[in-house]
DNA sequence: AGCCTACGCGCC
DNA sequence: AAAGGGCGCGTAGGCT
């Protein structure tokens, strides 16, 4: 362990090392050239480097010296999980918030991602909100001692461990994928668009395919609308006896009249030209590679978000522009059926565990009990992890119930603790938010009793069963999530083994992809089923339950499945 | 003009 | 009796 501190100014910064309880080990070292200090200790001895936060040292290591570090600690990851198991999903997560709560001092507020109220902003993230007479290195080791002291006092030591240095590991991944950036073809993107809207217009114009089609919705409805508008589209097709209850594209394709075919179609193409066209591509996509920012932690349940560019939602249609640069392949490796499975693992259900260890979980299930009927399975399966109970899923849930009883005990327990007010946790510890927090609780609006008398309670009793799915579903997502990382962290360290040339290049909740020089895939793909294997035994221990990774050797994304 | 919410749809 | 999880991002349309 190697606590690390950047100067304010210049490209130096002073170590200090730890032992494992975070207590100092020696002598705080200064040095001139940080990275350059990083990258020889690093080679010597592959220490956990303790830091206040890797979205703002690392980039900064990467760029000046090239280090990949194998191991790191985040503090403010850290603090945020713990935080978050502590009931206290709100609070500033900063070294100085922390360090602040340490001493009773006020909390700095954190500042937020580009705060407008021009503090000098870069001053402020390196001191990461500490007092004036703060030392940064002395906060950063008794912050990391004091949070080793919360973790050994978890219930689960060992799990919220590998919590924290999974999430930390995944910080190191997401700043070099985002360094590095997923091969894009600006060509192919650009031969896609046409194909799909025609020659790109001028000077940004909308292509001529769109008000085209716009027109002919015009027509068909007589009336002149504007597609984008349901305020607008809803009553035209009322008018021509249609009534809608929305313009989504689950009920227009249940509508027999020319101007819904044309409606849905207009949809799907200014969607693709809005959100991936061609001033996506020049705000995105640079010497051919489409940078994105994951955002570690920017979900509750432990998934990445992104901050621009929609890298989590790359449309079907466009994943041909995904192509590995030449002599090298894309390894696409896909979990498939990971929460049915993790739900299996974490239940210890004999039923779906044995399920699961079928090839297709969904298929076994259905075979054992829904007639081999796997759509319906498949229904019954999602319905108890989403606590779906409308249509033909209320019954299905009755064979669940009575099949899987574990498996159902366990979503519903989740169910229960969450309509109560309370919270649950992954199988590493994440813990869901309380209601308090959250949007979900305050939107009944009906506080003066406008429902009537005959009804009280029953907003409220809406919002708590809406956040009763919530925690149904969090601790299989957020168990999932933990299952990734994990599998993520592993990986990133089989990749290192390979040699310097393999690189994560995107990950997606379930998903990772890997390019490789051709030659190398082969073991790309061995260290993606090791990686795998790794996370299902350091998270759920001896389960009998499979997660396995479906890789595909492509050199273009779209091959992939 | 900028901010906010509702809606809708892309992904998992 | 009814009750569908998590996001990001774009447009529309109302607000300040």
């Amino acid at each position: 362990m190697v606590a690390l501190v950047p100067d304010l100014v210049g490209s130096g910064g002073r170590l200090c090392p730890l032992r494992p309880d975070g207590q100092p080990a020696g002598a705080v070292e200064a040095a001139p050239d940080l990275a350059a200090a990083v990258a020889r200790r690093e080679a010597a001895e592959r220490p956990r480097w303790v830091w206040a936060a890797t979205d703002e040292t690392y980039p900064r290591l990467l760029e000046r010296a090239g280090v990949r570090p194998a191991r790191c600690h985040d503090v403010k990851l850290v603090e945020s999980l713990l935080l978050g198991m502590a009931g206290r999903h709100g609070s500033p997560r900063s070294l100085g918030a922390a360090w602040a709560r340490l001493h009773d001092l006020p909390e700095p507020a954190d500042a937020r991602e580009g705060g407008a109220d021009d503090q000098p902003v870069l001053f402020a993230a390196d001191r990461q909100h500490l007092p004036q007479d703060a030392d940064p290195l002395t906060a950063l080791v008794a912050v990391y001692a004091d949070q080793r002291r919360r973790i050994a006092a978890s219930e689960h030591p060992d799990r919220v461990l590998l919590l924290c240095a999974a999430e930390s590991a995944g910080a190191l991944a997401a700043a070099e994928m985002g360094r590095d950036g997923l091969p894009w073809s600006a060509a192919v993107h650009d031969g896609l668009l046409t194909d799909l809207l025609g020659p790109r217009p001028a000077g940004g114009a909308r292509p001529a395919l769109l008000n085209d089609l716009a027109l002919r919705i015009q027509q068909a409805l007589g009336r002149t609308v504007n597609p984008d508008s349901p305020a607008q589209v809803l009553p035209a097709f009322a008018r021509l006896g249609i009534p809608l209850h929305t313009t989504r594209s689950h009920e227009l394709r249940e509508v027999d009249h020319p101007a819904a075919a044309l409606l849905l179609r207009y949809k799907e193409l200014s969607r693709i030209h809005a959100a991936h066209g061609w001033a996506w591509r020049e705000a995105w996509v640079r010497a051919g590679r489409f940078r994105a920012e994951y955002v570690v932690g920017g979900v509750v349940s432990g998934r990445w978000a992104t901050r621009g560019g929609g890298a989590l939602q790359i449309p079907r249609l466009l994943r041909g522009a995904v192509v590995a640069d030449p002599g090298y392949r894309l390894v696409v490796a896909d979990a498939g059926q990971l929460e049915p499975r993790v739900l299996a693992a974490l239940s210890g259900d004999p039923g779906l565990a044995k399920a699961a260890s079928a090839g297709d979980l969904y298929a076994a299930l259905a075979l054992d009990a829904f007639a081999g009927d796997r759509p319906r399975a498949k229904i019954a399966l999602l319905a108890a992890m989403y606590g779906q109970t409308s249509g033909e899923a209320g019954q299905l849930l009755a064979v669940m119930r009575r099949r899987f009883p574990a498996a159902l005990a366990l979503v519903e327990a989740a169910a229960r603790t969450g309509e109560a007010g309370g919270t649950v946790r992954s199988r590493l510890g994440r813990t869901s938010p309380t209601p308090s927090a959250s949007r979900f609780v305050d939107t009944g609006g009906d506080a003066d009793g406008a429902e009537g008398a005959g009804d009280f309670g029953s907003s409220d009793q809406r919002a708590a069963r809406s956040w009763g799915r919530f925690t149904r579903n969090f601790v299989i997502q957020a168990s999932a999530s933990d299952w990734a990382l994990a599998m993520l962290a592993a990986l990133r360290r089989r990749l290192t083994a390979i040699g310097p040339e393999p690189r994560l290049v995107f990950f997606q909740h379930d998903e990772v992809i890997v390019h490789t020089p051709a030659a190398l895939a082969p073991a790309v793909e061995e260290a993606v089923a090791a990686a795998g294997d790794e996370a299902r035994r350091l998270v759920f221990g001896p389960t009998p339950v499979p997660f396995p990774l479906e890789t595909n050797v492509v050199e273009c994304y779209a091959d992939a499945k």
